[in-house]
RNA sequence: GGGCCGUUAGCUCAGUUGGCAGAGCACCGGGCUUUUAACCCGAGGGUCGGGGGUUCGAGCCCCCCACGGCCCA
């Protein structure tokens, strides 16, 4: 073969250099070779730009109608760009499959067309290499859609073994540390970020549809609010203050709310210090949206709309698999009170959430820690959580939240203890959490007061001031995009949605 | 935080009762000018997650630790 005297001559193809040489360093040193080789043979690996025709898989799908006689008569040109993913050697021709991830095409490279010296590029090359070709589109004698090269142009040299063919990255760790990895050889894998790209888009189609402009508010916040949580804690060096990374952006976009931006929303990242589990990621992404003049009963329509509309477009249908369950995104969605749903789930009597002292036994009989020491709404939500959540698969809107849990939210007329609030619940998760906006600002600077009594939160006179200045009725939501992304896409974890979820060192 | 499961070659995985560490793919050498999970011949590659213990002998049994997965709180 051409050139076996260059490939002969690396050393570093030797089968083991020394006693403490690990196996993989042989098969990285195998690639190290190959790329000195092809300096050697005044190739630059790693050249600058390669003009292509289009991308594989388009290419690919522009001529899959036409056949072989076609395909002779007109014999299409094409430049190509891709990663090899795979090679067949067949003496002295070869075929290679490249790929852009959304699809491949073969390539055929002939040595009595590409020309000996092109040819013999064929040593230097391994699986996951990038390579350009160009040549005339043909179909093999098995039918299969073809380029056969006239000339084929290394593009880059990957130095590192490539995952195994038929399984691609399996192990789930690997997966997410080397995303790269896990995205170019798991087409599913691809297909859940490019189906998370489409529902953020989607998201952002149907508010401005509506009139809503999208605003950016600061992650870095003086107090944490708008939520209760353990924030991230950082420092600013000149002004010498702490700061919070964000727990939630509310307290903000109401502050635009009472500037005169009516219909606001904000798609950005929350974080919480707290546990890691398949339904929380310390960073998240959330969708918080503030509308005027509209009250939580709006939302719900809004958001049966909104939500309907994009599994229908992006999940591919109105029912969708989610673990063993199936979620049925099809309007109307349920409605009922929390403690209608603690009623309901949990086969309580009506009596079992009455005075304070029943609500104690029944939480503590389901097993809720430290039920003395929380409020009687806390109690309520706890028995919830306990009895209900987790049989909430279609959607359901949870309303009348106790407004001891709702410091932010308005209080319902002629029920005060309640609040015009609601959770949705899909898939046994809580997706949404809404509410008509508390903009009584003496009630807020109470209701703020009272979370501090109970041990929790700031009262936040800026925002206080703010909402003094009048805040027109408006009611706002938050949706949880991950959890989204998981439930249209049948993720049954969260690591699973985020490209790079947070994971603890590796050791070494 | 608790319980269960997992960690073996670059990747995907076997490994029997405690008795020489295995396969496929990848890699290396040879052959092959329409193959496609290409094929044929040959070779190499292991700190069995880490540490300790039991044993004549540990991938396998016991203890501790790390990381991950699932379930629960």
């Amino acid at each position: 073969m051409l050139e076996s005297g260059a490939s002969g001559s690396c050393s570093a193809r030797a089968q083991r250099g020394g006693r403490d040489v690990e196996p993989i360093e042989i098969l990285r040193a195998n690639r190290r070779a190959k790329l000195d080789d092809l300096r050697r043979r005044g190739v630059d690996p790693f050249p600058t730009r390669f003009p292509v025709d289009g991308r594989v898989s388009e290419v690919a799908a522009r001529f899959a109608s036409l056949d072989t006689a076609a395909l002779e008569e007109s014999k299409p040109r094409v430049r190509l760009g891709g990663r090899v993913t795979a090679v067949r050697t067949h003496g002295k021709s070869a075929f290679l499959d490249l790929s852009d991830g959304d699809g491949r095409l073969q390539v055929y490279v002939k040595r009595d067309v590409v020309g000996e010296v092109p040819f013999a590029l064929l040593e230097t090359l391994d699986l996951g290499d990038f390579w350009g070709v160009e040549g005339e589109l043909f179909r093999t004698r098995t039918g299969e859609l073809s380029v056969k090269a006239d000339a084929v142009t290394v593009l880059a040299k990957a130095l590192h073994p490539w995952p195994e063919k038929w399984h691609g990255l399996t192990d789930r760790e690997s997966r997410a540390r080397q995303r790269y990895l896990d995205l170019a050889t798991n087409p599913e894998s691809r297909k859940v970020f490019l189906a998370r790209a489409e529902i953020v888009r989607a998201v952002r189609e149907f508010l401005a549809g509506r009139s809503f402009i999208e605003v950016e508010t600061p992650m870095m916040h003086p107090i944490p609010g708008g939520a209760t949580a353990r924030p991230f804690v950082t420092h600013h060096n000149t002004l010498d203050m702490e700061l919070f990374l964000r727990i939630a952006p509310e307290l903000y976009l109401k502050r635009l709310v009472v500037g005169g931006l009516e219909r606001v929303f904000e798609i950005n990242r929350n974080f919480r210090n707290e546990g890691i589990s398949t339904h929380h990621n310390p960073e998240f992404t959330m969708l918080e949206f503030y509308w005027a003049y509209a009250s939580y009963e709006d939302l719900m329509d809004l958001t049966e709309e909104m939500l309907e509309g994009i599994a229908r477009s992006v999940g591919g249908g109105i029912s969708l698999p989610f673990g063993e369950m199936t979620v049925d995104w099809s309007r109307p969605w349920r409605r009922l009170s929390m403690r209608d749903a603690a009623l309901q789930f949990g086969a309580l009597r009506p009596e079992d959430l009455g005075e304070r002292a029943a609500l104690e036994a029944t939480a503590r009989r389901l097993g809720v820690a430290d039920v003395s020491r929380l409020s009687s709404g806390k109690l309520l939500a706890e028995v919830f959580e306990v009895t209900a959540e987790a049989k909430l698969v279609d959607p359901t809107f949870v309303t009348d939240f106790p407004a001891d849990i709702s410091p932010l939210a308005k209080r319902k007329p002629g029920q005060p203890d309640l609040t015009e609030r609601f959770e949705l619940y899909v898939g046994g998760m809580e997706l949404a959490n809404a509410f008509t906006e508390l903009n009584d600002p003496d009630d807020q600077r109470a209701r703020f007061q009272e979370q501090v009594r109970l041990g929790g939160g700031v009262v936040d006179e800026d925002y206080v001031h703010a909402l003094e200045h009048g805040m027109p009725p408006t009611a706002g939501e938050g949706i949880g995009i991950d959890r989204l992304v998981m439930l249209l896409t049948g993720s049954r974890s969260i690591r699973d949605v985020i490209l790079f979820p947070l994971l603890r060192p590796k050791e070494g």
